[in-house]
RNA sequence: GCCCACAUAGCUCAGCCGGCAGAGCACUUCCUUGGUAAGGAAGAGGUCAUCGGUUCGAAUCCGAUUGUGGGCUCCA
């Protein structure tokens, strides 16, 4: 970056941008004043605390059909139990089924093995399910006389929607086993006996519909698999993911913690907060190279800027706000806004661009209390935030850029960025002439960068085509984390940003929103359950504990440990009474990656003896020698 | 926000049908000076989340509050 001089300009962001990160659903914002509210406020709150649900819409498995006829068995086994209950839907999801009930009250535990063992009896008594069509009257008014409100609802609906697409009544199939009919679209087993080894999961309130002016029912979840052994896995992969949480493993590695006076903002400790300087370390020297400027904006702002950007109208819910001399500010949801106050603080050049500003700006939402999750939903989160301002000839070129910092950067931790470009949606600002040609721009940057990418029509951000992020963890789940936007009207225009062409005439940039970790409290919260907590040796909170075998080789112990330090290794020294071998159980269960073993034989060559944790034993090595190789091993930033 | 569940020592958890608050780990002290995942002993540590109610008596029963957890359109 070299010329860029400053320029004024104006500016102000969307919000989604940001969006990916923390939040990472739907990125619109808030500026739109033709937009829907509703639509608007989905960004920012985002639906989920983890976006691998949101990510793995359910897509068509072979083991639906019987998942969804364990969901006939569950639904018949509830209403064996309460013949009063009401029935809402009971679909195959992935990985299992649910079904929604009113019953006449809360579900418990209890409830659910008499509903597991009534299922097997179902089973086991191997019966055959039985389609049968209706004329739309008759299947109406069937489900009327069993009381069964929610059925003629969605039947209502199916009727309405065929007639406003001008199509025929559609037929009403019903599937019958034992006794107990649904109606349903099918398809299903041949009969209960094919239904796999299954296990009911959890009970939780749903409202009908998922909406939350309509009733809340209450939700039975459960898995089914082909065979027992699929089944384990299944289970295994559950515990796992419990023992992988990063809640429990904040807690055990000491790196943060939550507290009732501040819900939702996580308590960074020493040993996380040296992880999260790490992270933002090597984004910092990223971003250096690559031509970045680093800004810092206010936390607090007055209302009129989110006025004047358009989101006090719908997202002023979603922010803390406060007064203060009559006047009301706010805790900033976003940098976007005000990082087009730094643009506009003079004039800018074509020469000045791309101008890219990167902020690592501590965000705050007011996201409602029941949705909050440990670090991957949150109310305080801080974001590696930048917004790049480019003429329309830089596009391309910039894009390409970004995506391959994206690629570098989580190469550090050996997770391979999948990318979906979401294309212009229905409802979208800005002239189509100018998002076909940033489309086809980002396209070709995309084919250029030889990445895989999917496409979704219609899925971008409506001031912008974007690019979301996702990838894959050690367990196969999907986290969306970084996302770029191109803005191509909501900064540049709502703030009149502009700069001065080669001849003088005064033209409109393009502002492109990125965060590439994302919401580093997310990032963090996704690396710990990617890694279960064994980070890699570049950004480990310790990276090496010494060993003194007994107290006559702490002193040496401490000079080695100096030593390493001088070489910027985070290393402790255990010098406690405890024996080595426990000293090597907690360092161990510290997910250490290195326990230096010092006694008499090493003290005297002046070697250490290394073990990994991963249990290897090496060969004595030099203090010098050791110093070294581990401060390459930190500089190659290798998962 | 809404439904359900949960909240006991720093951590993980016992504590039945109301009757003097427990264990393991961690911590402190002492002994032990030990070669690759727990050496031994003693000690300290709790307003049983908070507020209110029932009761002779509440960690325990009831209510409210706060927080946490599982969820809240993968549409018959």
């Amino acid at each position: 970056m070299s010329e860029q001089h400053a320029a004024p300009a104006a500016g102000q962001a969307d919000p989604a941008a940001r969006s990916g990160a923390a939040t990472a659903p739907s990125a619109s914002a808030a500026a739109a004043p033709a937009m829907e509210s509703e639509e608007e406020l989905s960004f920012i709150a985002p639906r989920r605390g983890s976006a691998e649900e949101m990510l793995d819409a359910h897509a068509g498995d072979p083991l639906d059909p019987m998942r969804h006829s364990a969901a006939h068995v569950m639904a018949q086994a509830v209403l064996e139990l309460f013949p009063d209950a009401r029935l809402g839907i009971g679909p195959a999801i992935r990985d299992g089924f649910y079904y929604d009930f009113e019953l006449p009250r809360p579900l418990t535990p209890d409830d659910l093995s008499a509903i597991e063992e009534r299922m097997r009896a179902s089973v086991a008594a191997n019966q055959p399910f039985v389609r049968e069509e209706l004329e739309p009257d008759a299947g109406r008014q069937f489900f009327v006389d069993r009381g069964q409100p929610y059925k003629v609802e969605i039947l209502d609906d199916l009727r309405a929607a065929a007639a406003s697409a001008g199509e025929p009544e559609p037929v009403v199939s019903t599937y019958q086993h034992g006794d107990f009919i649904d109606l349903c679209r099918g398809p299903h087993v041949e009969s209960t006996g094919r239904i796999g080894p299954f296990r009911l999961l959890s009970v939780a309130g749903a409202y009908w519909r998922g909406d939350e002016k309509r009733p809340m029912l209450q939700r039975i979840y459960g898995t089914v698999w082909a065979n027992q052994e699929d089944l384990d896995r299944f289970i295994w992969r559950r515990e796992e993911a419990k023992r992988r949480d990063h809640r429990r493993l904040g807690l055990q590695l000491d790196l943060f913690s939550f507290h009732d006076v501040s819900p939702g903002s996580a308590f960074w400790h020493p040993k996380g907060q040296r992880l999260w300087r790490t992270l933002e370390t090597a984004m910092r020297e990223l971003q250096e190279r690559r031509g970045y400027q680093e800004v810092s904006t206010p936390i607090l702002v007055s209302k009129k800027l989110w006025e004047q950007s358009g989101h006090w109208s719908h997202y002023a819910d979603d922010m803390f706000k406060l007064e203060a001399e009559g006047q009301t500010f706010s805790l900033k949801p976003m940098n976007c806004p005000e990082s087009t106050f730094i643009y506009r603080s003079r004039v800018r050049s074509y020469r000045d661009l791309p101008l890219r500003l990167a902020e690592y700006g501590r965000l705050h939402r007011n996201e409602r209390s029941g949705v909050l999750h440990g670090l991957t939903r949150v109310r305080h989160f801080v974001q590696d935030d930048a917004h790049i301002f480019v003429r329309p000839d830089q596009i391309g070129s910039e894009i390409e850029a970004l995506l391959g910092e994206v690629t570098e950067s989580y190469s550090w931790f050996g997770l391979e960025p999948h990318f979906t470009f979401g294309t212009r949606p229905e409802k979208a600002l800005g002239d189509p002439a100018l998002w076909d040609r940033a489309e086809t721009l980002i396209r070709e940057a995309l084919e250029r960068s030889g990445v895989q990418y999917r496409i979704k029509p219609g899925d971008g951000a409506f001031y912008a085509p974007k690019i979301d992020i996702q990838i894959e963890d050690a367990l196969g789940r999907e986290w969306q984390t970084a996302t770029i936007q191109v803005d191509l009207v909501m900064l540049p225009e709502r703030f009149d940003l502009t700069y001065v062409d080669e001849e003088g005439h005064l033209q409109r940039p393009i502002a492109i929103h990125r965060a590439i970790y994302g919401s580093l409290e997310r990032f963090i919260g996704v690396l710990t359950e990617h890694f279960a907590g064994a980070f890699p040796f570049w950004c480990a909170p310790v990276q090496a504990v010494v060993v003194p075998i007994a107290s006559r080789h702490n002193d040496s112990a401490a000079e080695l440990a100096a030593l390493l330090r001088a070489r910027g290794v985070r290393v402790e020294v255990d010098d406690s009474d405890s024996r080595m071998q426990n000293k090597i159980r907690l360092a161990q269960e510290q997910k250490v990656p290195y326990m230096l073993v010092l006694g008499d034989r090493e003290i005297q060559a002046r070697s250490v003896a290394v073990r990994t944790r991963a249990g290897a034993q090496e060969p004595p090595i030099g203090w010098e020698a050791l110093a070294e190789r581990l401060a390459a091993e930190a500089a190659a930033r290798r998962p």
